[in-house]
DNA sequence: TTGTAAGCGTTATCAT
DNA sequence: ATGATAACGCTTACAA
């Protein structure tokens, strides 16, 4: 019946069609008004004849803005990020753009090198949820031009704006509920070592035992990696140092997952003899059991909200770098609640 | 020292940089040979110079491909995906393409809307993890000429290829292990009805069924919307049904453990009174107590070859149709283990 | 209100 | 070996 097409229709095609102009095609389809009302009616019969889809390729070259943006985080398998994604995820598409994701596994080089790709992709900007750490010998990234915005960090001497939560305030409050729960002796299990989040987490923890006149000490604090094994490990090492502690932060889920793993192989009780409080809430920390304390975080929310200063910052308009700090909340559970066994 | 830039550096710029036209630029950076080695080291310099990147979108429009696949997924946040996220986005960024992530809350309608999203957006093509009804939009889908791989299905009706693990089998198998543990009436939980990768599963279910001479029974079949709470539901209606099981198969891993919660609220003992067996091997699955048996798929691995066979198909070459089907495996956990309690 | 035409930054054809 | 130059599909002055 109609004839078969095998290239692409473009506005050529449809202006033809309708019998107009290229021109007048693409007022109508911008919503510019100035375009009589008859031939506004051939030209959308012959978009729905033709089955017309603008090419943003050629759009965006014109008009210099791509509608996509990129999302760099460490690894989409860390159960803390499915959720930030899909509020940037939602949002972005609200905003009519486009996400391209890129996994770095936390390694600099493979987040300047998706730095690089996403620029030449033409993102018209950037969520970043990684360390920046190659940007101190990158005299590159601050030539271009591109709005980026900080998601889930702030980054010492990174010119942007960031979206996160109150990290220092969540690991105080955690640890203060350890010692409201009656702990003496709380061990900590940090993150990676340059890890912003880790470092204000384990700042956190420093301070609210600072405030209750209690010693920091050394034996007590390991380093995990963010992970289930890296929590493991920290907690077998934490054992075999032999000074006692009472209370365990860790710095999040993962890793408490995997203290609480190796405990129980260990035979020590938790709560009883050993209090747990991890960060994130995720999935399993309700699931786990003993179900796990620890600090939620609107993580939805960091997403939607870095995607409207992002959009914001594209449009050029109030480009004041900016802090948004969330607040995190602490979820008591079995692995941190001792009934009345104050002391 | 340098001029200040403020527009982004074209391949203009490098030309009359190095003193030479734009075309011997494209040509050098093409890896086109016939450019004199003097000529090609000042473009280099040049390029380095003015950290010129190359403008993607122009390129795409030029030889019209964009370098950028679509990835629809029902939802980042249910846990079977991360990892099939992550085996695309390895494998697409070794192959040159940008990841384009689509949620769709496996509704129709959005994941149609993505489908036209990505296409204006020109995808080389689309890597399809929905249940979208193909014959329905056959029409223009079939009018765009766009390479599309099923990922995790087999949507009866859709001329595409797909990658996907072997759903019935893995379900046979699950139930095979029930039986072999002694379970003699044996509830099933299913996914979303029209899910196809649910109607596989509940089909090596009942065949599991016949070929043992048991009788599937309807009082005993559920469906649990492939969620946590799903699960749960399933299972109090299953237990508030009256009729008598001794094991469950739920056809994924988050209505599995919705089960177990709930069977661990009315007091039912897993895997005493009760065996259970979930699929896909999320982690969670590992760590939930009572361990559970699952049934594992090469996730990663499945990602990894659908993006092979997508590029495969973007190339235009062996445009077969053609199905791969990955082999699940047993893991067996606590939740299905009864010791030599076969009677 | 409408059309003509000049780009946007590339690639590729054609002379030279 | 190299350089003009014409596309690619779109937006947008500028003219009419």
């Amino acid at each position: 019946m109609e004839e078969e097409r095998t290239k692409p229709v473009t506005i050529k095609d449809v202006a033809r069609e309708a019998g107009v102009s290229i021109a007048t095609v693409s007022r109508l389809l911008n919503g510019l008004d100035g375009v009589a009302p008859e031939r506004a009616q051939r030209i959308r019969d012959a978009v729905e004849k033709l089955h017309y889809q603008p090419n943003s390729m050629a759009r965006a070259l014109k008009i210099r803005e791509s509608r996509s943006i990129g999302l760099i985080i460490p690894d989409i398998e860390n159960p803390f990020f499915p959720a930030l994604v899909r509020g940037v995820e939602d949002a972005a598409q609200l905003h009519g753009y486009a996400v391209i994701l890129c996994n770095t596994d936390g390694k600099p080089t493979r987040e300047e090198e998706y730095m690089k790709f996403l620029y030449q992709k033409q993102v018209d900007g950037i969520l970043f949820a990684g360390n920046l750490d190659f940007a101190e010998n990158s005299h590159w990234l601050s030539t271009i031009q591109l709005p980026i915005v900080l998601l889930d960090r702030r980054i010492p001497g990174a010119p942007y704006s960031a979206v996160l939560s109150a990290n220092e305030d969540g690991a105080y409050l955690a640890v203060q509920h350890l010692i409201a729960q009656g702990c003496r002796q709380i061990a900590v299990i940090g993150g990676r070592a340059r890890s912003p989040v880790s470092n204000e987490r384990l700042q956190g923890y420093r301070q609210a035992l600072i405030d209750n006149k209690m010693e920091a000490d050394e034996m007590l604090c390991k380093e995990g990696n963010f992970s289930f094994e890296g929590g493991y490990q920290a907690m077998e090492s934490l054992l075999a140092g032999g000074k006692p502690f009472d209370g365990l932060f860790a710095a999040n889920d993962m890793m408490a997952i995997g203290a609480l793993q190796c405990l129980e192989r260990h035979g020590r009780k938790v709560p009883e003899e050993i209090a747990v409080v991890g960060y994130d809430d995720i999935q399993m920390a309700a699931w786990y059991k003993p179900a796990l304390t620890t600090m939620g975080q609107p993580v939805y929310e960091m997403g939607r909200l870095a995607v409207a200063k992002l959009v914001e910052e594209i449009g050029g308009k109030n480009v004041v770098r900016q802090e948004q700090i969330l607040q995190p909340h602490l979820v008591v559970r079995q692995s941190s609640l001792r009934k009345g066994q104050e002391r």
